[in-house]
DNA sequence: GGAAGTATCTTGACAATGTCAGGATAAGCA
DNA sequence: TGCTTATCCTGACATTGTCAAGATACTTCC
């Protein structure tokens, strides 16, 4: 029909975006993940939708099925990349405390939580096993890896005492019930509960740092 | 055309289940909220349809919407009665620890526990602002009464000395660090996260229980 | 008692969503 | 070059929440 060209379509000359209108996008596998994470912030976990994701990545609603199986399945990938930020987070501070000389344990809370706040959308996704599929390989490995990284803290402050005595299931607990009372802090943050209960007038990063900022430990009182 | 009795429809003379087929429900409202509660508990508040709801009461589709704004209106009522029966758990726990002589804050942290446990759908949705509206005010009243009932209870305890001393900041901090843990721990629990980490053969309650029994409070070692 | 008014419920429609089937296009490989 | 495969699109379907308009039953007022 037109030109005997090689170039069929008139593409322009120059292209503003990293590929604009080409039949193969390229990266849509990242780009589904990158809008997935907007939308998660913008809209959170319950109004997320593939449909706009494939707007956002400039594409048919249909094309995410190459990359992705379902909605699950892309959520749980972008669960997956979320797991393994929170889990670099808590190891690089855990190592920044034990460099300083401070408390490794606590300094991980207060990451978990900073992590929380920084990605609220994100962070909800990622405990939520109904939207998505925690035998995922990636899922899986990237939220034990997390839980590792915070048990490990837990081990070098000394909190878990692991050399003798202790019992697994006693060592498990201690271990566990500092977990859960950051990532319910981190929940109840998130979801607004806390803004209720402000003394006075005092701010919510205050409150939150008069929880995380002493070892959620047993320590006799003085000292 | 039929008889000229008062009964229009040929309304059977006995009705197996309380009002079958009249056109006006009775008490739709109720019904609409108890199906809504049954399909939080079968299918989890992220797979709820007002639809189903309104199957389940033997409606139409539609009819909600004359009991409630929209599904948003739904939600709010059973998350509103959530916190009602939360609260009241929580109040009589404290009371039968204060008779048994049993440290409060601990009967209640149980009690929040078991109850989040028993109705997980529901749980999850009385933690989800994005799904319910906070600002209802049957929903805004029961969420406060609950949180105040666990407030008394760690007053009652000791845990949270109010007597002098201590600044409202530090002793809401110990008051939301309680809480806090409860909540994450039960919400962990919930999501199926605690499975992965029992320590050989342990029971998901042993390890609950080791968590939960003791006051998590500070108290110098011994005694 | 009957008529008017209101509350309650139904039917039908709309746009939006997730998913599937089938066709079009581009890239890779022989 | 021609074939195969990966990638993407168009179109369709059932389902959802919500709205509008009509049907039905209850209430109230005369």
């Amino acid at each position: 029909m037109a030109t005997g060209a090689s170039s069929r379509p008139p593409r322009p000359a120059v292209l503003p975006e990293p590929a604009r209108k080409r039949y193969h996008h390229g990266d849509l596998r990242g780009a589904l993940v990158r809008a997935a994470e907007e939308l998660l912030e913008e809209v959170g976990p319950d109004r997320l939708t593939l449909r706009e994701a494939a707007r956002r990545a400039g594409v048919s609603h249909a094309a995410p099925a190459h990359h992705f199986r379902d909605l699950t399945g892309l959520l749980s990938e972008v669960a997956a990349s979320g797991f393994e930020g929170l889990a670099g987070a808590i190891a690089s501070s855990a190592a920044a405390a034990h460099a300083a000389g401070e408390d490794e344990l606590s300094a991980t809370g207060r990451a978990y939580f900073a992590f929380a706040l920084a990605h609220p959308g994100l962070f909800q996704l990622m405990f939520r096993s109904q939207v998505i599929d925690m035998s995922a390989p990636r899922l899986d490995a990237a939220s034990s890896a997390a839980f590792a990284a915070f048990a490990d803290a837990a081990r070098a402050s000394g909190e878990v005492g692991d050399e003798a005595g202790g019992d697994p299931l006693a060592r498990m607990a201690t271990l566990v019930r500092n977990w859960a009372m950051v990532h319910g802090l981190a929940f109840l943050a998130i979801d607004g509960r806390l803004a209720g209960m402000l003394p006075d007038g005092a701010t919510l990063a205050a409150l939150t740092e008069a929880i995380l900022a002493p070892a959620p430990a047993k320590t006799p009182a003085g000292v």
